[in-house]
RNA sequence: GGUCCCAUCGUCUAAUGGUUAGGACAUCACCCUUUCACGGUGGCAAUAUGGGUUCGAGUCCCGUUGGGAUCACCA
């Protein structure tokens, strides 16, 4: 049989890490044996809404390539796929819940307005069967529903014992069903409780495997109650753990962790971050690290997922990002760091720069950073001309650089490689060391201790005029 | 606090009860080299702890410690 999973999010803001991981190992788990993936947003808590995320998710989602089969904006067989479309569906399925004993009519007072009240707390009555609502006979109920009385659906637990279910990352799990309250499923505002909804529309929608945080872990018995009630067969359960930020917490966008935007912005590639974080709970079983979206999607196994919590490592993201970049082809590369060139107005040779770049930066936000002296030449001291490996100073860099500049203005062929021999031609026809004509003119050219490229390829991106201009003002500082 | 869950290098992780406990990131050293990178080679580095079971335990069992989760008209 294959596989329906879904991503459920709840339109709160922006896409967690966390989330992500959670809807990459749905879509996997799907794909892996050519299921479905079904969006689903889940809205049911009008407070906590937040307009335009809905679209962060579709985004998201689409750019990393995680296309889904059905949702809200492509529709499908089980609609509607968003819950507050779906209002009636829930209502309708409390109502028979309680006809079918799985829940009562509950009348009590609000959580706020308990809180609030000098006297005990009904809702610590709630958590241990002593709702008083729930011996109020189902035609009175029905009675004060129609004239009108607030009401909730709130859960019966009557079982005693132990529950057990099985869940693929946890193996078979038992709770005490005494440790379970009984929760509200559909609130005084006609909307149902997560509790709810996710149940009615995991069936109703067919899904066979729920994957979701850890944290269900322990109300997990209580969704089963409900499927039991109404005589539906539970999923199969995948709880994974949390991906943290350290050891101790996890990551969350309200601490100010990152978010896939965020990181998208600091100029990671989205293909490297979802690479990562698949292996944030999971392995291949081999030692290969780097995987696309459709390899995943061809060795993908839940049976490797793990149980323990995983530290969100930037450095290793960094490091596989780095990888990705290294990858693109020189094209690609270029188009994806032109952005960053904005601040240069100088007629630059940027195919070049691009060349020069992509196997020195890890990120796409170190850019800046590391072209800053193409616009303009820092200020720099005369003490860069010093160093000991390449033989060189101030004496002799003015030296160089005075044989130099004769030497370029000749040159035709502006080619690093041809720069190059030209270069080392004029080293050795002035018993010079290399580095004593080089390094100079690199510092020449830059101003800076580490450039990325050499002497020679800063004189191509650079271009001949700029490169002689920069040579001589070099000339004239020494 | 009750209940549930988790525990291998700093980090991500591998290891049918039998391996010198493997790989990757980071780090360090060296090589390559027109600086810096890239690339290559090598080093450092782990089974939280105490008991069992077993010829043999990272692996199974129990305790301890540490950490997390949950106990909402949030998801």
């Amino acid at each position: 049989m294959k596989a329906r999973t879904r991503f459920a999010p709840s339109p709160t803001g922006y896409m967690h890490i966390g989330n992500l991981r959670t809807a990459l190992y749905e879509y996997l788990i799907a794909k892996a044996n050519g299921g479905d993936f079904i969006l689903r947003i889940e809205d049911t808590d009008q407070k906590r809404y937040v307009e335009g995320a809905t679209d962060i998710i579709y985004k998201t989602l689409k750019r990393v390539g995680m296309n889904w089969d059905e949702g809200p904006d492509i529709g499908g067989n089980y609609g509607p796929y968003v819950q507050s479309e779906r209002r009636s569906i829930y209502a309708e399925y409390a109502h028979k819940l309680v006809e079918l004993g799985g829940a009562h009519y509950c009348f009590c007072k609000q959580k706020e307005e308990a809180e609030t009240s000098d006297d005990e707390e009904p809702v610590e009555a709630h958590s241990k069967f002593k709702d008083p609502c729930k011996l109020i006979p189902l035609d009175e109920a029905k009675k004060r529903i129609a004239a009108g009385e607030p009401f909730v659906v709130r859960q019966n637990i009557n079982k005693k014992g132990t529950s057990i279910f099985h869940d693929v990352v946890y193996g078979d799990i038992e709770i005490d069903y005494d440790e379970l309250d009984e929760g509200v499923l559909l609130k005084s505002d006609g909307l149902p409780t997560y509790n709810f909804a996710n149940v009615v529309d995991d069936h109703l929608m067919e899904i066979s495997h729920v994957v979701r945080g850890n944290e269900y872990i322990s109300s997990t018995p209580k969704y089963n109650l409900i499927y039991e009630a109404f005589g539906w067969t539970p999923p199969v359960y995948v709880h994974v753990p949390p991906v943290m930020k350290d050891s101790q917490h996890k990551l969350s966008k309200r601490n100010g962790d990152a978010s896939f935007q965020d990181l998208v912005a600091k100029g990671y590639l989205p293909e490297a971050i979802l690479n990562y974080i698949a292996l944030l709970g999971w392995n291949p079983g081999d030692e290969r690290e780097i995987f696309s979206l459709q390899e995943l999607e061809k060795c993908f196994s839940s049976e490797r997922l793990n149980k323990s919590p995983a530290i969100f490592d930037i450095t290793k993201l960094t490091w596989m990002n780095g990888c990705y970049i290294r990858n693109l082809s020189a094209e690609e590369f270029h188009k994806l760091a032109e952005p960053y060139y904005k601040d240069i107005t100088k007629p630059l040779n940027f195919k070049a720069l691009s060349a020069v770049l992509q196997p020195r930066i890890e990120t796409l936000a170190q850019i800046p950073q590391e072209i800053d002296f193409l616009q303009q030449i820092p200020d720099y001291p005369l003490s860069l001309y010093e160093n000991k490996k390449m033989k060189t100073n101030p004496e002799i860099a003015k030296h160089s650089l005075a044989l130099v500049v004769p030497v370029l203005q000749n040159v035709t062929d502006w080619t690093n490689e041809n720069l190059f021999n030209v270069l080392k031609e004029c080293a050795a026809t002035n018993e010079l060391k290399n580095g004593q004509i080089l390094y100079p003119v690199r510092i020449a050219l830059s101003g800076k201790e580490t450039t990325p490229g050499g002497a020679t390829e800063l004189a191509v991106i650079l271009g001949k005029e700029e490169t002689l201009n920069r040579i001589n003002q070099a000339l004239e500082k020494l």
